[in-house]
DNA sequence: GTCTATAGAATGATAGAC
DNA sequence: GTCTATCATTCTATAGAC
């Protein structure tokens, strides 16, 4: 009797994958990307270095399945809080950029690497459609907000993707290894702050002043 | 008699290397990263692929200089703007920002490969390199306009990366190859005051207003 | 009996130590 | 400059599911 493929074989197979992929994500989570060859992956998951590739055609492509698991989880929360019906437009994207920015604050490691760690291009890849999906998450928040006047008359899409590029760009500097210990909360609290001000104030309706042109330099 | 380097040799040398980089230059502004394989290089420079090798150690090291030196032209631009001395510093975030993104939409092909095109990671670790770069120059204005009042008290290194960050990634769809030939002039210009005005106002004095509280969600 | 999944070592390339 | 360690990936043999 030729060997058949059954539910207990797939169970088993899809446990071992699962596996690789948590375990993946804990060394990723731990010391980044740097840190997580295929072998150290491997034996925190308790199986061979080549079984690895029993479940991935590469490292490449392992990372990338970590990479959009990690990011959607993100995204998901992001989305949640931008489309909460029950807030006002700016709340919501005022609230989402600071879950955005705690979120990652509280879990710099993953967050470094998720936002900025250099990576195998297939990953790279990846970040440009995960921000995408945000940049869309907030452009929803930022229409309604102009449809009802609270946000002034701007290009939402530019606008929300300005907002994806501002926050993960102003966390880069903190979650960075080289800022290692620099973590007190209170330090923290601020630049959430700070960071949740300069996002409302760039689309925020403009009460008056504004106009210094800019020319030239091109 | 033994071989021995001479002015001539060296001359010659460090003309092929010039060529190869040139080449490199034009072919990642042409059609990106993408599509620079070293053998379409080494074409391009007149050279045998293997040449290449003698030059670089690597196809990422290559590529590194490439990067290096095309982001040190922008960055020079921008850092000129930001210290000119001539203009109120508001003004010079302003300039700045705007010679970034004409200089972007007008080479569009290098400039996505600059900001975003997946690429190996000796290159990303510039880009981080060269994104510190423009922080740095961006927080420099900022911080002459905190002390004159112009702008308000804010976290002038954080603002700095926002803005940088939303420059950046704002230009990234514009700039994709997926939104092809959509580059009308009148386009440009309404992206370009866009972008500005969200700069400006993210920074700016606060007139009034701005008590949007943002909680939970972490 | 036949096929799959696994472990573990081999391979080739690269980087760092000394 | 040579040696060593480590990495990703491939190979081989075997254990085990059907």
């Amino acid at each position: 009797m030729p060997y058949r493929q059954t539910e207990r074989t797939r169970a088993r197979r899809d446990a071992a994958r699962e596996r690789i992929v948590g375990a993946a994500t804990a060394q990723v989570a731990d010391a980044g990307y740097a840190s997580a060859s295929v072998s150290a992956v491997a034996g925190r998951a308790g199986v061979a270095t080549g079984s690895v590739y029993r479940h991935f055609p590469s490292k490449a492509e392992l990372f990338a399945e970590v990479f959009r698991r990690a990011s959607q989880r993100e995204l998901d929360v992001v989305a949640g809080v931008t489309s909460d019906e029950s807030l006002p437009p700016a709340r919501r994207v005022a609230a989402a950029a600071e879950a955005f920015a705690r979120r990652a604050l509280a879990a710099p490691v993953m967050a470094y690497a998720l936002l900025a760690e250099p990576v195998d291009p297939a990953v790279e890849a990846e970040r440009l459609r995960f921000r995408r999906g945000y940049r869309d998450a907030f452009a929803r928040a930022l229409d309604d907000g102009i449809a009802s006047g609270e946000l002034r008359e701007q290009d939402s899409a530019l606008a929300a993707a300005a907002i994806v590029g501002a926050l993960g760009e102003a966390l880069v500097g903190p979650l960075s290894p080289a800022s290692n210990g620099r973590g007190a909360r209170r330090h923290h609290e601020a630049l959430v702050a700070n960071l949740v001000q300069f996002c409302l104030n760039a689309i925020a309706a403009t009460k008056e002043k504004s106009h210094v042109g800019a020319r030239s330099h091109a």
